[in-house]
DNA sequence: GCCAACGTTGGC
DNA sequence: GCCAACGTTGGC
């Protein structure tokens, strides 16, 4: 059974865009046990949303893991853990932050409970929800 | 730009 | 090992 994943960026550090740009990113630099420990669980070809944090606060796409359980290349001690991933296709309408909180089959998200958690395991119920408020992976 | 929430650190 | 202080994150 696949897991499902979010992962926060702020878009003027690092956006959709640029990941789309780069074809391919490492997610690192993430310094946070919680955090870290999803990152080190997902596995490849598992798939993860996209999130604008700060600016934006809507989902944006999917990505999925291109690499699984690197250390992260910015940590000189080598204990923090990293992936990498790919972009997989931009949602036909961003997901919002309001609309999840707004949604009462999306209480407990862990993007909601643990707003500081800039990367989240989403259950497969919230997937498609999500998905589903979305409108699908737009096409192209 | 401000403030609340959370995680981490450090003193005891 | 506890708890207060501090720093950082992220929504507003």
């Amino acid at each position: 059974m696949p897991r499902y994943w979010l992962m926060k960026s702020e878009p003027f550090k690092y956006s959709w865009d640029d990941l789309v740009a780069e074809k391919e990113g490492t997610w690192d630099g993430v310094r946070n046990y919680r955090a870290r420990n999803n990152l080190a669980a997902m596995k490849l070809n598992e798939e993860a949303f996209f999130y604008h944090s700060r600016e934006g606060l809507e989902i944006v796409g999917v990505v999925t893991i291109s690499v699984e359980g690197i250390t992260d290349p910015t940590d000189p001690e080598g204990k923090w853990a990293a992936v990498k991933i790919k972009p997989k296709a931009k949602l036909t309408q961003p997901v919002t932050l309001q609309q999840i909180k707004a949604d009462p089959r999306l209480p407990e998200c862990e993007l909601i409970r643990l707003g500081r958690l800039s990367v989240a395991e989403i259950t497969p119920d919230e997937w498609k929800v999500i998905l589903e408020l979305g409108g699908g992976l737009a096409k192209g």
